[in-house]
DNA sequence: CTCATCTTTGCTTTATTTGCAAATATCATA
DNA sequence: TATGATATTTGCAAATAAAGCAAAGATGAG
């Protein structure tokens, strides 16, 4: 096949006027300008130029060649241009997938401040709750709470994922609280669960780590359901920080044995951003992943407590 | 610089979708097409394509890249084909160079049935006296009458360039036929010559070749002017055959001292086409030469006689 | 869970390209 | 006219790039 290199030597022989003269612009041997020119005629199966000692002149065809393998050159170096220049600082369109509760919650409210600061990228947030394949949804970055499924991305740590017990004011006034995690037996307790069969919440806390059987009048699927349910005074809910933490900070919710932890299971490994393993990441990704990470780390927001206590990792 | 190879290769993968794929229809390793690809995203400083074993999707700058280099590289193969495609059949602009008195004479009559013949040519027919590069001129072939100067260019013999002692009826009924070559002393003889001093006709006969000093009241050098001035009946003239062969044919002229013929000289060495050597002739020039040769070649039509005798070389 | 197929990487072999030097060609200048 | 400076081109050896092969890791189908 002809080398592109080959075309590039043609035309600038023909704007320099000799092979020579192209080797010193390009620091290389005049017989090299030569020969590649010469497996250009090759391979078009014409003579482009007329060579003299002294002069080179076109052909016909080299004229024609000229004219139009001009234009095609500069078009494929706008093109490479194009997309290097994507490359110089984020712009473009910028996938983003998550899941609904937390991209409502934190992701959305978080675009303004990174469009703000980065004018020529456009975001597409697509926010789904069942697990998307990032290149089959055509995303450039995923947020993921918990479950990191094993694959060939790349998983940055945004926030930790603690979960927090908590019930509404209305509720403990009527019910008290708990002081121990044994005492949560007889508590109505909202049940977040994807499965059938018996609940059991291991709280750590300074008598080391309880497991509790937990049962109510409330058991779902959704953890916004679990969350309305305890706004509305009907129990004790074992909820993520990011979901409940500033209803905590602004006493809409108790924390619950805040002494306690719930032990780190499957679901607390953290809130991550997820992009493709690239050799080359694209600025736009690696600018909002570390815009996530500024925003959320190491203590998000949502962790905060006037007192300083509580939270963090 | 990233090489036309690399592209192709990226676009095939886009259309195939793999790059094995890619690998077996063109009959390469896929490990080449992967490392090919590769060093084109580096190239270009970008992530082209996300791969998966299993699926290979477009990045936002993959996505633009393909779509202007799509397009490039049938552009590309555009201009190769229009240039290739000037070589399959004569066609294209033909630009020849020639002397003004043969060119009027035996180039420009015989330029319709070339174009019949090649109806995708077009000539462009530049007659000049002077002598002129045939490449600064931007010229594809050149017909020249004699000295033929030391070139890089090809020279392909169309005919000999005999020259014939004649005289019209008129002039050789009132001064008489000259018998043997010392006559021409004592006749009118029309010179033609670019330089000053006596001028001598070398005449090769049966009794050998004699050089005969010869003079008159026209010296001149323009051809065209001996033969005007030999039409009218002024004197002998040497001119060549084919400035006067058709003359003598009808008549117009008459030939003297048939049995010599002029000495080969400088001028003598024949007409030939000129063309640059090029390791890639271009048909229209092959056509046009090969032309030519078939119809002077190897006696010319001013050559003939209605006796047969005469001419040839 | 296993298998077939895909991409990638290390390693070796092969092909291409390069530079240098020499041969040849051309034009300017003495 | 002869000489010198500079051009293109070619042969040859060295350097560079590309290709294939085999193996390893990854992914989806059955």
């Amino acid at each position: 096949m002809n080398s592109l290199n080959a075309i590039r030597l043609f035309t600038a022989s023909v704007d320099a006027g000799s092979f020579s003269e192209v080797g010193r612009r390009l620091g290389m041997a005049p017989s090299s300008v030569s020969r590649q020119v010469a497996a250009l005629e090759d391979s078009v199966g014409a003579q482009l130029i007329h060579r003299t000692t002294r002069k080179l002149s076109l052909t016909e065809a080299g004229r024609l060649y000229f004219e139009r393998v001009s234009r095609i050159l500069a078009a494929l170096d706008e093109a490479t241009a194009a997309v290097s220049h994507l490359e110089e600082s984020p712009r473009g369109v910028l996938h983003v997938n998550g899941p609904t509760a937390f991209g409502v919650r934190h992701v959305a409210p978080a675009l303004p401040d990174f469009l703000a600061r980065y004018p020529e990228v456009r975001i597409e947030l697509t926010l789904t709750d069942n697990f998307v394949d990032l290149l089959e949804v055509g995303a450039d970055v995923a947020v993921r709470v918990g479950e990191l499924e094993d694959s060939s991305l790349i998983a940055r740590r945004l926030a930790p994922n603690r979960r927090v017990l908590c019930a509404s004011p209305g509720y403990l006034a009527k019910a008290g609280a708990p002081e121990r995690p044994q005492d949560l037996a007889d508590h109505n307790c909202l049940v977040y669960t994807r499965h059938h069969g018996n609940v059991n919440w291991n709280l750590g806390g300074p008598d080391g780590l309880a497991e509790v059987g937990v049962s109510g009048n409330l058991r779902t699927n959704n953890t916004e359901a679990v969350h309305a349910a305890a706004l509305g005074g009907l129990g004790i809910a074992l909820l993520p920080s990011w979901l409940v933490g500033q209803e905590v900070q602004s006493g809409r919710l108790v924390e619950v044995l805040p002494g306690y932890r719930a032990a780190p299971g499957a679901l607390d490994t953290g809130i991550h951003a997820l992009y493709p393993a690239d050799r080359h990441l694209s600025t736009k990704v690696r600018a909002f992943v570390d815009f996530l990470v500024e925003r959320f780390g190491p203590r998000p927001y949502w962790e905060e407590t006037p007192s300083g206590k509580g939270g963090g990792h």
